[in-house]
DNA sequence: ATAAAGCTTCCAGTAACTGGAAGTTCAAGG
DNA sequence: CCTTGAACTTCCAGTTACTGGAAGCTTTAT
């Protein structure tokens, strides 16, 4: 398939997908017209990278998750070491994002919604805080 | 505090809080000697932005973000807005990094964690997919 | 008093895209 | 068959969000 199906179905720009494959982090087949053309198994190692991208991990993090997918020659050990070392990395993200949720959805339910300025959570947030 | 200080309890390098301060997210206390004086409050507003950009927000959702909890102008109504389209956001990825961890601990679990090469998961999603 | 550590500004470099120009190829309509 | 517009190509320049390093001032520790 050509860039613009893949990206459709990826998620990401034609010009970011271009990129990724100038870093070597894909390396599609060429059609005779000179197009790329686009596998399914590339289409899911883009969206893969969209994911990941999107949630915080660096391009040399995804080159590094997305070698689990792609390296049938990598040892299984590796990969489970590799793979225990960004779950604990997803584990932390994921604790965060939960924080980070809980925080806004007690602005959203505690605050009036109407044209009142003294919404109690950010009173309680913005203030000088003396604890530790 | 010292801009030192405040790098160690954000979890933030002393490089970053400065160029945060270039683009107006934050605005310490400069104390007589030129120094910048960080405020607990700062402090905050700090972790909040460690935390929000590590999770994939770009600067200026955090703005965004940062602005719940640090205007008391702001109006409730326009608040609780903001809030409530980061909550969606904020949901979609907490589902993509749950969906990413399970692949990755699927990935560990099945594996054999010795020398062979046959992992089931790689095997599975690197391969030609003929699946949609 | 002097050295090291920490702070300041400023300027240049990097990572990861992103936009735009200039040209080629393809699919649709006349 | 011809043309027109969308989609593709490469290449180069610009943006975002830092990051490193120089040059100099302030504080702390011996």
């Amino acid at each position: 398939m050509n860039i613009g199906t893949a990206s459709e179905k990826s998620g990401l720009p034609a010009k970011t997908i271009r990129y990724y494959e100038d870093i070597g982090l894909l390396r599609p087949d060429r059609a005779d017209n000179g197009y790329r053309d686009y596998s399914m198994s590339d289409v899911h190692r883009l969206r893969f990278l969209q994911r990941s991208r999107s949630l915080g991990f660096s391009v040399e993090q995804c080159r590094q998750l997305l070698s689990l997918y792609g390296d049938k020659e990598r040892e299984s050990a590796d990969v489970k070491a590799i793979a225990e070392t960004k779950l604990v990395e997803i584990d932390r993200k994921l604790a965060e994002l939960t924080e980070l949720r809980n925080t806004l959805r007690h602005l959203v339910h505690n605050c009036h919604g109407d044209a009142r300025p003294d919404c109690p959570i950010i009173d309680g947030l913005s203030g000088r805080m003396q604890t530790q």
